[in-house]
Formats: C-alpha cells, structure tokens, sequence
DNA sequence: GCTTTAAAAAGTAACTT
DNA sequence: AAGTTACTTTATAAAGC
C-alpha cells in the first residue's frame, strides 16, 4: 500500500514535471519567434487540453507543446510557417505538421486555412517596406484569390510572391532573393505566384 | 455528355492472398532472377511481375501483397503468374488461393476548378484537412462510401480507401453533388 | 509508431545543365 | 532559366522491431 502511494506521488510528480517542461518549452519557442504572451497562453490551454484528452501518449512532448504553439498562432491570426516554428524546434518539421494535424482534428480546433495576408505585415516590415507597399500586397492576395488562384498554394509563397510584386509596381524595388530569404521560400516559387498574380491584377 | 464518374481511372490495386506453405526467403530469392530481398531492412522479398506490372511483396509466411496493379484483372494475372513460377520450384501451391483487394487508389476529373479555401468550409472543417504548406490537396474523409478522397485546386481528385470498383464511382456522384449543392462547383 | 511496395493528384525544393 | 528528380498527402496488406 505505502509502495503504491510513493508510486502515484511519483507519476503525478513527474506528470508535473512534464506539464512544467513543455510550458517552459512554449515559453522558450514563443520568445525566439517573437509572439505576444496572449499567443503564449492560448498554447499552453490547447497543451493542457491535448494532455487532458491523452492525446500525448504515442507523442513527444516537445512534439505536442511545438504544434500547440503553432496551432495558437494560427488561432490567435498571427500565423508562423511551420518552417519558422521548426527552427526554434528541436522537433523535425515533419512531426510538428503531423502532430498539428492529430492535435487539430481531436480537439476540433477547426481552424481555417491560413490567410497570406497575414504574412504581410511581418515580412513586409522585416524587409523595409513601407505602408503603401504592404497594401498593394494585401490588394494583390486579395485579387488574386478572388480568381481562384490560391488553391492550394503555400501561403507564404503567395504572400511572398505580392510583396515582391508589390514592392516594384510602389517603385520601392526588393529583389526576389530578399522576399524569398525572409519568407522562406524559393526564388523559382516567387516567380512563378508572381507571374500569376500580376495577370490576375490586369497588368502584363 | 461527359460525367465526371466517366473520367474514373484505376491507378493502383493492392490485394493480399497466402499460398498456404511457409517458405525460405533466402532460397527464394536465389532461385528467383529479379527478386529483391533485404531482411535487415524489411521481412518480404520483393518481386515484380513485367505484364502485367505489378509488384509482389512475399513473406516467409507464404502470405503475398500484390501492388502496383491497374485492376483487380490484373492483380489475379499477376499473382497467378507468382503461383506458377513458384510451382515451378517444386513450391506447393494452393490450387486457388483466396485473392482479398484491400484497396483501390482511382483518380477523376470533376472538370470545373476549385476554390479549396470554401470547399474547406463548406465540406466542413471538422471532416477536412487541408494544409496547403503541407500538401496542396484538401482530404475528405467520407462515410459512405468509406474512402478518403483528395481533391485539387484544378478539379482532378483521387479516391482511396475503397475496396470495390463502385466505391470510387458512389464517392464521385457523392462528393459532386455535395459540391453542386454548395454550389462550388462553377 | 516504423520499415517496403505501388499509383495518382499539384506544389515545392534541390540539383544539374 | 529550364529540365530532372524527389519529396509532401491519402489507403492498404504483410512480419517484426
């Protein structure tokens, strides 16, 4: 009897300690992406729910606290790619994927698709582009959506494509290496969202 | 008058079946030119018929899956072609061993683009997956039939999951007038 | 869970020419 | 810049780790 009491003190000490890691997990991911504490919190409420629903069991921990933090930034309409999240991730891009898509589906998250639009601010920023650039691109997503374009296109790469467009129709010229460095994708995807896209707007 | 349950193509048919007789894989794959047979890396000794293509997986259990097939025809040609090359080793052989198809991988052509963002929310988010930075296909998971279909932005679609012919023609008439009904199939 | 096999869809990426 | 190759997703059996 004392030996199955010193047990359960045990799995709950260590199921502790394993709520604390991945906490501080989030925490420490959250700090290197440099998301507001709000994204922060809605992660650590989605890691208790998954670990709630023992959805963890099969999974690493650093595997389920990354996917919630990409799940919360996506919530929260402050997106990161899963490359961006994979980076400050000791977790293989891969599982994180993978294991958003577990989390998502169990605990109906029913997040919608992400939006391209809500790269711009950033990597428009990150890049130096002024307001006015920022909503040509926001204009040129928006246009080029409408006509069907985005099916099943990465959102980073179609945003990416925009600012690039964007940034030379707004004479303030960012080359195809720049966009692509910042957004994380190839100059060769650029060139070719680009290409659709400024026929999309009417220009050619 | 071209339905898009004409455009249904077969592309991949995988069965499994037993010959009811354990066998030596190392000798196996000895005796049989163009067979590969890796055991540190997986347990079945892989073999590839040439028409029809097909690719066999054989276990020392005398347990077979057949892949690769372009039609359930095709996957009991090739496997009666094993069947007989292994007699022709001296291997015992039921004389009509059972033939089980586990899945059926068809691919279709809706014939109109479409818009995956609404299909996503129209189909309903909780029964779809789409990611487009991970795979540009939506996956649909339907009952009824029970398969899994993935449809792109250019309208064409693959249906899988399914274990008879029809199953890839009800998904078809299904999934069109669910589309029609939300009227995204423009 | 993973390993292997096959096939389609379309996007993206990493090479070579 | 174009071409090739390869990887992403789905399902499915097999034996074993």
């Amino acid at each position: 009897r004392l030996r199955k009491w010193q047990e359960r003190i045990r799995t709950k000490d260590a199921g502790e300690r394993n709520l604390q890691f991945a906490l501080s997990e989030v925490d420490r991911m959250a700090s290197a992406l440099g998301v507001p504490r709000s994204v922060r919190e809605v992660a650590s409420v989605i890691y208790r729910r998954a670990l709630n629903e023992d959805l963890i069991r099969g999974r690493s921990i650093e595997g389920v606290a990354t996917a919630a933090l990409y799940a919360a930034c996506r919530q929260e309409g402050i997106p990161r790619s899963l490359d961006e999240v994979a980076e400050v991730s000791r977790v293989p891009q891969k599982e994180i994927g993978r294991t958003y898509r577990y989390i998502s589906q169990e605990l109906g998250l029913e997040l919608k698709p992400v939006d391209p639009k809500q790269f711009v601010p950033r990597f428009a920023s990150e890049l130096g582009l002024s307001e006015e650039v920022q909503s040509k691109a926001t204009e040129i997503i928006d246009v080029s959506a409408e006509q069907g374009l985005l099916s099943g296109k990465s959102p980073t790469g179609f945003a990416a494509a925009a600012i690039y467009a964007a940034s030379l129709l707004c004479n303030e010229k960012k080359t195809q290496r720049e966009v692509a460095d910042v957004a994380q994708v190839t100059e060769v995807t650029i060139r070719n969202r680009y290409q659709e896209q400024i026929e999309a707007m009417g220009f050619r | 008058m071209s339905s898009p349950a004409d455009s249904i193509e077969i592309q991949n048919v995988v069965a499994s079946t037993g010959i009811g007789q354990e066998l030596d894989l190392e000798a196996l794959a000895e005796d049989l030119p163009g067979a590969d047979f890796n055991p540190d890396n997986f347990p079945g000794l892989v073999y590839r018929t040439q028409s029809p293509k097909a690719a066999a997986l054989i276990f020392r259990s005398g347990k077979i899956v057949c892949t690769g097939a372009k039609s359930i025809d095709d996957v009991h040609e090739a496997l009666g072609i094993i069947f007989e090359k292994l007699r022709d080793l001296t291997i015992p052989v039921e004389d009509d061993p059972e033939i089980t198809v586990q899945n059926i991988v068809s691919s279709a052509d809706l014939g109109h683009n479409l818009n995956l963002n609404a299909l996503a929310i129209g189909l309903g988010l909780e029964d779809v997956e789409y990611e487009p930075e991970q795979f540009p296909g939506l996956v649909y998971r339907m009952d009824e039939p029970d398969v899994v279909i993935l449809l792109f932005g250019s309208g064409k679609i693959v249906i899988t999951g399914g274990k008879r012919t029809e199953d890839a023609q009800e998904a078809v008439e299904q999934i069109v007038e669910r589309i029609e009904g939300l009227g995204l199939l423009s």
